[in-house]
DNA sequence: GCGCTAACGCAAGGGTAGTAGCGATAAGTC
DNA sequence: GACTTATCGCTACTACCCTTGCGTTAGCGC
């Protein structure tokens, strides 16, 4: 009797070294350029191939279209790892917070990755975003537990919707109104998450 | 003497009755169906035509291309007046305000709207964008100059900020973290913009 | 009504995005 | 080093976006 070879779906060995990664980084490369001076929405694949000394149809096979390409590129160019801050108040820890996500929002690259992730069209960066704002979320975890155990913080409070409060202002004023955004605001809007903006009791 | 008659560059005519205004409606609420079946970025200008039952290249001419026809079509579709908010209570105020912009934005339409604000491609937008948050700051600064002499205000408040700091979760969730959103949300998003999150001194 | 011309319809055409087939090259394995 | 095949380059092709030029229709002012 022969043997029952049952014939699995073997998956094809990948090949990452040589030449596919000397194309993926020149066509990651190529894009992160052209995004940074055309915008989401105006790239050419065509142009960015040539700039990449690629075909266009690598392009297509590897990465099936604009939107996912120009994830990846954003992505690329993105380190995930921020460290949680620990500085011994509850104010100083929310500033640190605050303080680590401004300065990368200024930057092109920053303001392309949020305008990414607004979008709609693309499956596969629901993950990735889940996984920034998990771990966003988790550091934030931990420094309301401290607080609270420092006696600094309401019994009631819900940390992911002071963490968004806190936030809240900065995308608001990133994305709609334009209105301007410097360090001096970040202070305030600290102050403003900490203490409200209703008169104490008297 | 001949008279100096200076050819001044005379604008033509404007015809915005009969045909015309008939092909914008229906161009328009076309548009509009496209917009909220496919999304903003898969509309389709021939489909559009046909559905209006008007030629491609009128639409073209008119609107000039995509994200113009999106934005008429979008704009028209909501009105821009929303009734400044006055329950004699400063949390009753923001609990209006919150109220009024929420459940229009989980329209399609809203979202639609909050969407098209976050292009940069269109030139045209930054004036009606401008119009609407100046309107609605307009109503904001006058809610807080009542709680302001009801003495339900820290002296040190900014109008702007504070609603910002209101809405800044609504549109966090919306846009970024998909977290879950309803009423009750909005009333805890009063009360921390009211009391902030520190413990209270002793 | 009448004339002028803004606005529309139509046909033709350039341009670019994206796909399919096939041979060539080189990465990984032995 | 030799073999297998993943990956890339190339050509050809389709499909759609958008523009241009010209003839036709129908608002608007008189």
């Amino acid at each position: 009797m022969a043997t029952m070879e049952v014939q699995a779906a073997r998956q094809p060995v990948r090949r990452t070294g040589g030449r596919s990664a000397r194309v993926r980084t020149a066509v990651i490369e190529a894009t992160l350029a052209a995004l940074l001076t055309r915008g989401l929405d105006d790239i050419s694949i065509t142009e960015i191939a040539q700039q990449a000394g690629v075909h266009p149809t690598t392009i297509y096979r590897r990465w099936g279209g604009r939107s996912n390409l120009a994830l990846d590129a954003v992505l690329s160019g993105t380190e995930a790892e921020i460290p949680p801050p620990d500085t011994g108040s509850l104010r100083g820890d929310l500033l640190a917070v605050i303080r680590g996500i401004f300065p990368f929002l200024r930057t092109p690259l920053g303001e392309l990755l949020v305008r990414l992730a607004l979008r709609r069209d693309l499956p596969e960066y629901e993950a990735a975003r889940a996984g920034y704002w998990a771990q966003r979320f988790r550091a934030g975890a931990a420094l309301f537990e401290r607080a609270r155990a420092r006696g600094e913080l309401r019994a009631d409070v819900d940390p992911v919707l002071a963490l968004e409060t806190l936030v809240g202002p900065m995308y608001v004023r990133m994305l709609m109104t334009g209105e301007p955004l410097d360090d001096a605001l970040l202070v305030r809007c600290v102050d403003l998450v900490l203490d409200g903006i209703a008169a104490p009791p008297r």
